[in-house]
DNA sequence: GTTAGTTAGTTACTTTATGTAAGTTAGTAT
DNA sequence: ATACTAACTTACATAAAGTAACTAACTAAC
């Protein structure tokens, strides 16, 4: 092994190519929302959301906020770090508009 | 579900998002490379990359060129479509050195 | 001509990650 | 007490990735 890439590089791909990662975050670009939310609109098994959200909270890229209303309401959404994601987010839509037929 | 996400969008986060195919692409970047490079530099197993190298190639991303030599040498390298991904690569390098402590 | 060396894979098998569906917790409301 | 809701968690099955050994094709050395 050579591994003359850069390892915070590598740790950033790391964690943006785990499955649903990228979806989770782009569908936060567009606000706040709660755990039933994102688990449909993303198609993401609540299992792999739970943990993919424990992640993402841990590095500082998304934030857990909750209301105790009733039912309890609990929303996500990005922080600062996670909203300095959105050009890369952009980058691919426009990538994929121009290289991928419909 | 409501998926009401881009379906192109979603296609291109789907194989982006598989492990290792970013590094890939982002190796194959600094120019055309032979297998056993791109195996050492990125630290993926044969196995994987073998089969990212052929989905790759099959979504036009990537292209292989044979040359006879002894003993052979293979080289993959970046297509247009490829290369239109450099702008992402470099918004994830930089995301990573704004956000990430080494 | 047989043994060895090289790159580019592939195969068989093990370990890890993800999907699926049922269960748990906490807080009302009936 | 029973039922309803959101937000998880758990147990178990399936799919993906890691590991190491193996094959193919070619050449060179002995």
């Amino acid at each position: 092994m050579d591994k003359s890439i850069c390892p915070r590089f590598e740790k950033a791909m790391g964690f943006l190519s785990q499955r649903w990662t990228g979806m989770i975050i782009y569908q936060l670009l567009s606000g706040p929302q709660r755990f039933c939310t994102i688990e449909s609109s993303v198609g993401v098994s609540g299992r792999v959301l739970s943990e993919r959200l424990k992640v993402l909270e841990n590095e500082g890229i998304v934030k857990r906020d909750v209301y105790p209303e009733t039912p309890v309401r609990i929303e996500y959404s990005l922080t600062d770090k996670g909203l300095a994601l959105e050009p890369l987010m952009k980058d691919i839509e426009k990538w994929s508009q121009n290289w991928l037929d419909a």
